[in-house]
DNA sequence: TTCGAATGTTAGCCGAAGCTAAGAAGGATG
DNA sequence: CATCCTTCTTAGCTTCGGCTAACATTCGAA
């Protein structure tokens, strides 16, 4: 504990940018164009909110924008909106694998993804792909003869 | 997905909330007391901005303060601190048990703990006192014949 | 007892993310 | 064409969580 408590501000930042940039993607892949109008009532912020964030984004390289213009992804943006979304994906699954119910999973993994290390979600994935591990010492059976 | 990102701005500061009263609560518990300073090595930051965070902390009625004392918790301070505690651990227990390694679930529960709702939290608690449910539908199995 | 290190506090700055209010651009419609 | 509505932009304000720099307090030693 304690390094990894500099992340604080600056991931708080690197979460919106994440969160923008993938809902960006899905207007783009629903509607094949993503305008501010469309931030401003997904994110339920105003547009002077949207305008201030896209900016930021533009400047970090992830969209680009013209007056009156549709948002566009740089090649950047979509990497980044794609592997937010498959982890997005990924915590969505677990969540509903462990038996948390779909509108609870959907609002859970919009918190978490943002937090889940390489080492978590490959932990997850495996168990999506693979079951659950073997039980390794201790506790816990479930039915005991099972199948 | 929309209502939930009102959230973000007064969400954030509530998880310095808990993760302050928490620190907190634990330097307590192992030296008695916690003075600022120690606020500043764990989360490696200045004093200037430990003195900001707590006056925010007591100015929201989490902890009392006195110029040159030690930071003391109140009654609404202590049982947030004791919650945080609780959902921090069963996400960390939880990780371990998925197959994450020691450290990263450290570090991942610190991130994650602030965005489990109740009812995850739950499902994480049956897994860990249950074991891992029943296959409930298709797919995964995971040894086969196994012990 | 005075000095210096450690600890706390205060003042003032910055950037991010929110807001309101007001104005500019564009598009339908009379 | 003028008008009006929707959409978008700009300006300016707030709070939060950071920072540095400077000052105050406490306390253990020399």
């Amino acid at each position: 504990m304690s390094k990894q408590h500099q992340r604080t501000r600056s991931d708080h930042a690197s979460e919106i940018a994440e969160d923008y940039v993938e809902a960006i993607a899905d207007f783009i892949a629903d509607k094949d164009v993503c305008r501010s109008g469309d931030l401003v009532r997904h994110f339920n912020v105003t547009h002077a909110t949207v305008n201030n964030t896209i900016a930021r984004l533009e400047r970090d390289g992830f969209v680009t924008t013209a007056p009156y213009q549709p948002i566009a992804l740089t090649a950047r943006g979509r990497r980044l909106a794609t592997a937010c979304r498959k982890r997005h994906e990924t915590v969505e699954a677990f969540l509903l694998k462990i038996g948390v119910s779909p509108a609870t999973a959907v609002i859970d993994s919009e918190g978490i993804e943002h937090h889940v290390s390489r080492e978590t979600l490959d932990a997850m994935k495996r168990i999506l792909s693979d079951g659950w591990p073997d039980e390794v010492a201790g506790g816990s059976r479930r039915g005991d003869g099972l199948h």
